[in-house]
DNA sequence: CCCTGTGAAACACTTCACAGCC
DNA sequence: GGCTGTGAAGTGTTTCACAGGG
């Protein structure tokens, strides 16, 4: 799921929002030698799942497991045996047949695929609620990606030490990630911001972003984005509710008109407290004509 | 991947029966036409990029505009044209040929088919940084998913309001969800509690769950769990940054594996590859309650 | 023409099932 | 016997490209 595909123009800067210039290939079969180049390519469904297995293993290294079975470690994974044999093969051939793997060894394996022999600063821009729960997770549960930079816009913020990290001023971006070698920022201002602060990190030459806010980043095609939205989360979910009521088929219309909407004017109108850059706010939705 | 199987296991048995990989679908009349045969199914990657469109056109609409086409559309929200169309053809036909479509009207039909129709009451548990993030975040998405219950241990939160609700302790989340006729579940505690939580919110009857703690939850069939994990989107990023610097990977005999990341395929311009099949899973992030 | 809707082809991911080694 | 590693089959998703209505 996900979701995520982030298109767009590498016009340096933002917006141009349509530009819409699709390119069409006429006729004839274009042909893409691509396919089966693909030599030793991982999956992407099967990354995100080796991170899942890395802390996983984590776990049962603090057991003291020393080795484990495809099944076992499946199991704990929540992923059928088969997926992970493949996962893990793409990776090498680092179990022992009749045996299962070693723990240890599974765990530097898959550390180092991913890439995390090296450690990767992360900057959080945008120290809200969200923004502090960020700071806070501090050095995280598999080590490696400490937390070097904050920044907000708010003034009294600026030099209070959240999670032990001073807060700087949004306009020093560039500057404060590029002396400290930021590689991975963490966008948690609220929607309206966004696409600004994204423009300044990449200006300051980061080039992984972890999106919290409802938008859809405009970014250079070096530039890799991976967004975290709530309200589409949860939107899946109420998907999935409303499907299994009726499993039977004949599905439209699902009962007169039962809304609700109008109501709800409770929502939460304190909600909006003065913090600088809050967390990231979802929108949209909004309920029927 | 959405988290369908997380979870227990329930094959381990099945195996010669049907495992006979072969053609049985013979003549006859019903019978496992099922891939296609089943009529209204949406993919789930499609519910996904709905929820995004929905909230594209709600800019749209604020911006007061009435009709777009697939691939202005498509543009905004980040994706081909060709499967924004596709995805839209999945929740019937309402645009028009040679115009585009009517942004009222679409929002309308997202929306139902989303069951966003109906309200749907979140029980946020265990608020700590992020469970205040989630708690604030007023009506949540616009409107729709009002926060309506919030739990905790800490007796010091009891009764304390956070986003205008009242934290209530963790052991009463069976009768006040039950109640407040819960619907969706965020955990949002450390990850040694999370499994408990899990467990209270399900006898409560909540069918959906968004999990933020790090750890694979085992539910039942018939509940629904997406996970958001931050540590494995980190590392992922992570990933694909080791990926860039060589690209000449040294592991097990690296072939020549050619090509960039980024390239990609022919086709569309722009356009970034990514997305597995999941939607965007987040990551975890724990709070102490 | 312009733009949608969609079958069909291409591609990606998952599952099966079994050969091979301990 | 138990378990890994993997070709091959199966299923899901994306892209192509064009029919057809306004």
């Amino acid at each position: 799921m996900t979701a995520h595909e982030q298109g767009v123009r590498s016009d340096s800067v933002r917006a141009t929002a349509d530009a819409s210039s699709e390119q069409q290939q006429s006729r004839e079969t274009v042909e893409v030698p691509a396919a089966r180049a693909r030599a030793r390519e991982i999956p992407e469904a099967a990354v995100a799942r080796l991170a899942v297995y890395l802390r996983v293993l984590s776990g049962l290294a603090d057991q003291e497991m020393t080795t484990v079975s495809s099944e076992e470690l499946a199991a704990a994974a929540g992923v059928n045996s088969a997926k992970l044999r493949k996962d893990l093969s793409y990776i090498g051939s680092y179990g022992t047949r009749g045996v299962g793997y070693e723990v240890a060894v599974l765990i530097g394996q898959i550390e180092r695929t991913l890439g995390l022999t090296r450690k990767h600063s992360v900057a959080v821009v945008g120290i809200g609620n969200l923004g502090h729960a960020l700071a806070n997770y501090g050095g995280f549960p598999g080590r490696g990606f400490p937390v070097s930079a904050l920044f907000d816009l708010d003034p009294d913020l600026m030099g209070v030490p959240v999670g032990g990290i001073p807060v700087d001023h949004i306009d020093d971006i560039v500057e404060v990630c590029a002396e400290r070698e930021v590689t991975i920022g963490a966008i948690a201002t609220p929607t309206k911001g966004a696409q600004d602060v994204c423009d300044r990190l990449v200006e300051a030459g980061v080039r992984c972003i972890l999106n919290f806010a409802p938008v859809v980043l405009q970014v250079p095609d070096e530039v890799e984005v991976r967004k975290v939205d709530l309200a589409v989360e949860m939107q899946i979910l109420s998907f999935h509710v409303a499907r299994r009521g009726s499993e039977t088929t004949e599905d439209v219309d699902s009962g007169g008109a039962e809304n609700d909407t109008g109501g709800d004017v409770a929502g939460s109108p304190a909600a909006s407290r003065h913090m600088s850059a809050g967390a990231a706010p979802v929108d949209g939705m909004v309920v029927r004509p």
